[in-house]
DNA sequence: CGAAAGTTTGAGTTGCTTCAACCGCGGTGG
DNA sequence: CCACCGCGGTTGAAGCAACTCAAACTTTCG
């Protein structure tokens, strides 16, 4: 018997939904669809087009923009509890990114008219909506921030320090190739400047992991040009 | 006597009040602040608490986050109608953008709690709310896009062909380092790059005023590597 | 008319990319 | 069990697009 199939008790977890009284989140389990997805697949293409959105429960899903020669710019990286999709399904435009699972991932889905309705009903429902919005948006303008006015080793080391960490390790949650597109660097760029912050005694990388030796020199590396 | 001061009217005609009813229209006038400014001066800074949005009534608004030396990245401009401010306002977080009057500027400033109120009583002002954030996040990942997958002057074609035109005639609305900031470039880079297409025969400049000679082989050059 | 701001032009520099080869590890099949 | 394959990652060398710095020119505006 495997676990978390009850639709409802999933969307009773989504933060979301946290807001719905009993009667509304049965509607919206009642509206709501589970879809599997194995990893590298797509959940939708650029130029698809929108009819709802998505919210995360298991896995993790990767938003980018596919560019000309197989290249693509990630947008961002999106976890259990998540939603996505919802600007374009305001817009009715169809989806300008395109939605990749970058894990064996459970999605649920839910149809425009759905959301609606139980912005209709229930105006938390709503501002938990623009919250998430909000927030999608300051993340945006954070990005277009440090792409425009850091340089490379400035935005690596950001990074690194925005990660969670215990005890002073902290991993890549993905391949760098894509924690390297997120930065708008090319691969071979990131695995120099990790290289050369290694040399300076900063950190120490093997693999994924990378131990933060010295986090109030790294913090200073933000700062000089 | 001059026009164009009384609130309430100024408010109904802008998009986002659109779907109110006439007893929400009187409150919100009743909360509305009329807000005047010089051109240059500042809406507010970044770190500033927000309260509130503005709408733009009259005049341009520049929103753009500050760098240490001077320097700054232009976010995007915004003009009669447009709001702006919204999301810090929806993630009760200070200003992290600047936003500057390019003109002599009136501006609606609304308190948030009565922005609450309004998605609290009208579903279909939260709607309208959804869709202008929406619409922000789409622009902001084109720009992204843009910056990360264009070259110089695949942006700047793109800049030329995405203004509004008549026959064959657009003007850059702002001083041109402006743009340059929007578009992620240096000033000088912008003109070596206008001269250069003028020079292709493919556009004419002469101040703000740009005449599109060849608007295909300006198109073509968009895809080119 | 003069000062200040905006724009253009030139010369030199550089940070990041590109291209290409190589390494290392995990998975697979012989 | 080990050889091989393939992909992600690293390293090196070379190039270039865009930037920086600096000076001249132009427009704006008091």
């Amino acid at each position: 018997m495997r676990h978390k199939t009850d639709l409802g008790a999933l969307l009773a977890h989504q933060p979301l939904f946290r807001s719905l009284d009993a009667a509304q989140l049965a509607v919206m389990t009642a509206a709501a669809q589970k879809i599997s997805i194995e990893k590298n697949d797509f959940v939708f293409h650029r130029g698809d087009p929108c009819n709802g959105l998505h919210v995360v429960a298991v896995g993790h899903i990767k938003l980018a923009v596919p560019a000309a020669n197989g290249q693509q710019k990630v947008i961002d990286f999106f976890g259990p509890g998540d939603a996505f999709g919802e600007a374009f399904m305001f817009l009715d435009k169809p989806y300008m990114v395109e939605a990749q699972a970058l894990d064996d991932s459970l999605l649920i889905w839910i149809d425009k008219q759905d959301i609606y309705n139980a912005i209709d009903r229930d105006p938390s429902f709503a501002r938990r909506m623009l919250a998430g919005l909000s927030l999608r948006l300051h993340t945006l303008v954070k990005d277009i921030e440090t792409v425009n006015l850091q340089n490379a080793t400035q935005r690596v080391v950001a990074y690194l320090l925005s990660q969670p960490r215990e005890a002073d390790e902290t991993r890549f949650p993905f391949n760098k190739g894509l924690i390297a597109s997120k930065l708008g660097l090319t691969p071979e760029t990131l695995s120099r400047l990790l290289h050369q912050l290694a040399e300076a005694g900063l950190i120490e990388v093997s693999g994924k992991r990378v131990q933060i030796i010295d986090s109030a020199a790294l913090e200073a590396r933000m700062y000089v040009a």
